[in-house]
DNA sequence: GTCTATATATCGATAGAC
DNA sequence: GTCTATCGATATATAGAC
């Protein structure tokens, strides 16, 4: 069964992809033009609507992947663990997946992180489910953690956001060629995190 | 001795920086239009300019006014201390002002934390020399902490980052109206930057 | 699917009357 | 210091030739 016209994926849809997120992430939504996302493609404005109908559905698709990828690389840090895990290893496993993409994905991060609001109104309100999803999954863990009496912590929401957005903020700082790898990186977070939970043998 | 003209703080002046800034913060600098800001205070988009030079004017007059409150934050509670007060408590009060600022004044911190790409590159340059040295003076106390023995960490320089950014990210969800006072959520972040640096008596 | 040309709207900023 | 009127630039998006 050939894939549904909508979900066709052309290879200059993708370089629009590709540049619309570069100068998005970049510069800001609003900042970016048309013009300029046409230009680093190679064609000019006109030819951008026949890929996407408008501005805000190649943030929306931008948006919808970015989130998606975000997801499914925690799923897959998971799916790695023993089926009987502990939270310890659990949160392990999330923290080092969440750090890693904010690092190596820098691009896909900043966008999910600072340009939702220039969504429109019933995309912005996907949006905000998707990261509700996100950030109770890490919820969840720690929720376990502390029920099962692995975790000691103060104030559970506090300590979710706490290391949700201490991860989100290597996307701001993190450079490829920097003084650490992304994986160094991910493995000093997953310390930190564990040290917030009083994971200190 | 008068004050020099440009430091003269008019009222309207100052009805427009408290509009402008609630823009910024809302919408982002790009989509806030003089127009709407001059509605806010009551006038006409022109008649901003008799108070202001340019749009971007403002945003530097509310960003670097936001960058000094924070330092200015910083120093008042670290004066507090008594002057023998080890890194321990140096840290615990670094940590609680910026939580609280961060909190109690979300608009100033959200505008440092997304709008500094907007400013010119003159006004971009000073304002990164502004955050370096805000950083810095957090990472000196790590430093410290870390010469004494009484910080046990893996790397400096992300446990400063880790510790910035999660106090940070407290200005996206922190709500007036929530469960936690502000002053509760910096007590809470105290706890957890006392954790990183292993300071679990 | 690309292009040129253009419609329509809004932007920051200025000129000059009051 | 406010206003009306407007300039010039740029924005998204569309129409239609090729």
């Amino acid at each position: 069964m050939p894939q549904a016209p909508s979900q066709v994926r052309s290879a200059t849809a993708d370089e629009i992809r590709q540049a619309a997120l570069q100068q998005f992430a970049q510069s800001g939504y609003d900042a970016s033009s048309m013009r300029d996302i046409a230009a680093s493609v190679g064609i000019k404005a006109a030819s951008l609507y026949n890929h996407f109908d408008s501005k805000e559905k190649i943030l929306w698709d931008l948006t919808r992947s970015a989130m998606s990828d975000l997801a499914a690389n925690r799923d897959a840090a998971l799916a790695q663990l023993d089926p009987a895990a502990g939270p310890r290893a659990r949160l392990a496993a999330f923290v080092s997946a969440h750090v890693g993409f904010h690092a190596e994905r820098r691009h896909q991060a900043v966008l999910v992180n600072s340009q939702l609001g220039s969504l429109s109104p019933s995309h912005h309100r996907k949006a905000i489910a998707l990261r509700d999803a996100y950030e109770n999954s890490l919820r969840a863990i720690i929720d376990a953690g502390v029920t099962t009496g692995e975790f000691v912590i103060s104030d559970a929401q506090v300590t979710t956001l706490a290391i949700l957005q201490m991860g989100t903020g290597v996307s701001v700082w993190f450079r490829p060629d920097g003084r650490l790898r992304s994986d160094q990186v991910g493995a000093e977070y997953v310390k930190l995190a564990a040290l917030i939970t009083r994971g200190i043998a």
